[in-house]
DNA sequence: CAGTGAGCGAGCTTCCGCTTGACTT
């Protein structure tokens, strides 16, 4: 039994600290949080000071039940649990349940998993900050209100009744992408004229080469017509060439936004995708901790990153580095994600090595030389007026960490007029060239790109929102509540013009670009939309994107032992909890209504709303006489873009087509998909049909195929007992209402001999014995 | 599997931030 008990968050970290400190120390983790507010009554005592009540959760009760028994053997516990405000925290929760004296127990911190790291550590304990950990109880408090105060608000006030929620970080991810796309359908493309030229001049081999020099942009095609007409027969000549030295560096280390954002741009991995790869790497010892908001680099990581560098590519591609965090919010408990040893070069794991690479490469870059660039700038004159050309290029001096690394960047980032620069030719002053022709091209201005995953967590982290631990789940979440939805959108076509000069004359061209299209992008929902005015409308302290920083700046105050953690949060509740009553008194049910026009032949009003089970459109209002007529909207539509005439269509469903059989063929959209119904059976509509134009002669095949197709998969029937012998891709089975009971495999190849009574026996059996299914996850609190 | 659309009220849901685990198809 050793003599002391080390406490740490990860059990991965634990097993690595338990090999450096031998013997003497039984390292063990906590799994995190141990406790948590219990839920009922919001599990605070706002009476009484915004006083707590923790409980252990369930699955927290086996490794507490562990702790303590080692905790009463040991002679000595230390706490090593992260150092930032939540590390604190568990460490004060550890001593509240252990049954240890925070104002004497040893807590230790260190920010990388190192021998000489954890070593000096240990040299130097210190004991629980209160302060910290009251800034963390006000964190945890204050989220908890917010929650658990505005989602009962929205399950009050919204038209929809599923589960409904709101938080201090999702509901302001969800305003992000509402405004975002709300940009995009206000925006107005304004086109100008870029002159591009072209030109030839001989290589460094006497052979012709062709490139490109660019002139002024021109706002309408009348004065862009104006400037080639004057340019007819001109000679050009080279008027000047600047040579200027430029550099590029390479970025920091990566953190859990970067790795995201970079797996997202060059990998096309989910962000959550990215986080199991990523754990899967660090439990198997190969990466540093994945949640990280920390730039820094071990000194041991430094060494071993230099010694890679110049074995491999020489002392010349080695630059030392330290990264400073641009981050105001980081906490940076822990080191940057790297590889734990730079000499694994590849993980065997197929699924991991790509995600790996893109570490080991970042890594080694973020220490080697700046790339040498070589940008050249030629001046290029026109005899026939006074405009002037411009030819860039850029030739590449020294690679540096290019050699193994480039960074992506967003789209977003991306300036359009930003021109590849390729190579140029060697060009001298007065040089004359020949012109092979020169346009210019219509060019539209461009809204912002919809968010990705990982550019909103990029967003979320510059505005100090969420931490990485929760970027992810944040996503899961509004994704779940049908806030958001990640799809791509077909582009328009969209025709531009160009205008081109070439063996001395203009003429006029046209050719068309495809515009607008996205790729797993995030779409707020209407739901979305409806939710995100609603609470800004009532709620806007929370809603804007500066509250998180702002009472960030208090629980820093807190944590500092400048501010009472429990004033604090009186401070934001008096205000906030009256405009929750206010809301629950005074807002209307919120819908989202927009009126679309009215119907002519009725006069009657044509409206587009949130129902109960979506977004729909009506004609006629409740209280008419007559009843209203609904329908549903198809996915990519939104109440707030579709039109009259797009809404008047949708009521052109149901369609009856005809009788087949003595039976209707009607053609509907229901929760699956649109379907035939026919006889009271229904059969789905493949995607190569559009519900709306589907004829009569394309209908009825389907309906006999897919019925022949069914009843190719019966064995046999028993009217009475309504029980169905099927043939299913896993072999017969029997069908009773709703619910398949599996046949002995020995009685599967005889299927079509069994009697009423053996398939009855057969239910009873499996009744017995039901197939494990997924525990529902216990609530509690 | 293919319905619905107003309002009432039972009884339910819900937050953010730390950590992994192991139901089954």
């Amino acid at each position: 039994m050793a003599k002391n008990l080390l406490i740490v968050e990860s059990p991965a970290k634990a097993k690595t600290i338990e090999n450096i400190l031998g013997k003497e120390f039984e390292v063990k983790s906590c799994y995190g949080h141990i406790r948590d507010l219990e839920k009922v009554d919001m599990g605070i005592d706002i009476e009484n000071n915004f006083k707590p009540r923790y409980i252990v959760p369930d699955e927290k009760q086996k490794v507490v039940k562990e702790l303590k028994s080692l905790a009463k053997k040991a002679e000595e516990v230390w706490l090593a649990t992260d150092e930032d405000r939540e590390g604190e925290a568990i460490s004060w929760h550890l001593c509240e349940v252990l049954g240890l004296d925070p104002k004497t127990t040893k807590r230790i911190v260190f920010h990388e998993i190192t021998k000489p790291a954890i070593q000096s550590a240990i040299k130097k304990p210190r004991t629980v900050d209160m302060h910290l950990v009251n800034a963390q109880q006000a964190r945890r408090i204050l989220d908890r209100i917010v929650g658990f105060e505005l989602s009962p608000v929205l399950w009050r006030k919204m038209s929809v009744k599923n589960n409904l929620s709101a938080g201090r970080v999702q509901s302001v991810a969800v305003r992000l992408i509402a405004e975002r796309e709300r940009e995009i359908n206000a925006f107005n493309a304004v086109s100008t004229f870029k002159v591009e030229a072209e030109f030839s001049a001989k290589d460094l081999s006497d052979k012709n080469v062709s490139f490109t020099a660019e002139g002024k942009k021109y706002s309408s095609e009348q004065s862009a017509q104006v400037f080639l007409n004057s340019c007819i027969k001109a000679d050009y000549t080279v008027s000047d060439i600047q040579v200027k030295p430029g550099k590029k560096s390479p970025s920091s280390p990566f953190t859990t936004s970067t790795l995201q954002q970079e797996a997202s741009r060059k990998l096309g991995y989910s962000v959550s995708r990215t986080m199991v790869l990523a754990q899967k790497l660090y439990e198997s010892g190969k990466i540093t901790y994945m949640r990280t908001d920390s730039v820094n680099l071990s000194e041991t990581a430094m060494d071993d990153i230099r010694n890679q560098i110049n074995s491999r590519f020489g002392n010349n591609y080695y630059q030392s580095r330290q990264y400073k965090n641009k981050n105001a919010s980081a906490q940076e408990a822990h080191e940057a994600i790297r590889p734990t040893y730079m000499e694994n070069v590849t993980v065997e794991d197929a699924d991991c090595r790509k995600l790996y690479d893109l570490i080991w490469k970042r890594t080694m870059a973020c220490q080697m030389a700046d790339a040498e660039l070589e940008k050249t700038t030629a001046k290029i004159q026109i005899s026939t007026n006074k405009e002037e050309l411009t030819a860039s290029g850029e030739v590449l001096k020294f690679d540096g960490f290019l050699k193994v690394y480039r960074e992506d960047r967003d789209e977003e980032d991306i300036a359009d007029e930003e021109a590849q620069e390729g190579m140029l030719p060697p060009l001298s002053i007065g040089q004359k060239l020949p012109l092979k022709q020169m346009k210019a091209v219509e060019r539209f201005s461009r809204p912002l790109p919809r968010y990705t995953e990982a550019s909103l967590v990029k967003k979320l982290e510059e505005l100090g929102i969420g931490r990485p631990s929760t970027y992810a789940p944040t996503i899961s979440t509004i994704l779940k509540r049908g806030y958001v939805e990640k799809r791509d959108k077909e582009g328009v076509k969209r025709e531009f013009r160009i205008l081109q000069l070439k063996n001395d004359a203009v003429t006029k061209l046209a050719d068309f670009e495809t515009t607008g299209a996205e790729k797993s992008k995030l779409f707020p929902t209407d739901l979305g939309l409806v939710v995100t005015d609603f609470l800004k409308l009532y709620f806007d302290d929370i809603m804007d994107y500066n509250f998180t920083a702002r009472i960030e700046e208090e629980f820093d105050e807190v944590a500092a032992g400048k501010m009472k953690w429990n004033s604090m949060l009186d401070d934001f509740y008096t205000p906030f909890k009256k405009d929750v009553e206010n809301t629950i008194e005074k807002a209307e049910r919120a819908s989202g209504e927009r009126e679309l026009g009215t119907e002519p032949q009725t006069g009657k009003k044509v409206l587009a709303r949130m129902g109960r089970y979506g977004p729909m459109v009506q004609i006629g209002e409740v209280n008419d006489e007559e009843k209203p007529r609904f329908a549903k909207l198809k996915n990519t539509q939104s109440i707030e873009t579709i039109s009259f005439e797009e809404a008047m269509e949708l009521f052109k469903l149901p369609r009856k087509l005809g009788q087949f059989e003595d039976q209707d063929v009607v053609i509907n959209i229901g929760r699956f998909g649109p379907y035939i119904a026919h006889d009271k059976k229904f059969y789905s509509l493949g995607k190569e049909f559009d519900p709306y134009t589907v004829s009569y002669d394309e209908a009825v095949p389907i309906i006999v195929e897919k019925r022949t197709a069914k009843e190719e998969r019966t064995i046999k029937v028993f009217e009475k007992e309504k029980i169905q012998l099927l043939r299913g891709p896993y072999g017969p089975y029997i069908k009773q209402g709703l619910r398949n009971y599996k046949i002995p495999k020995d009685k599967q190849d005889t299927a079509a001999d069994l009697s009423i009574e053996e398939v009855k026996a057969m239910i009873e059996e499996a009744k017995a014995n039901p197939p494990k299914r997924v525990p529902k996850k216990k609530k509690k609190g």
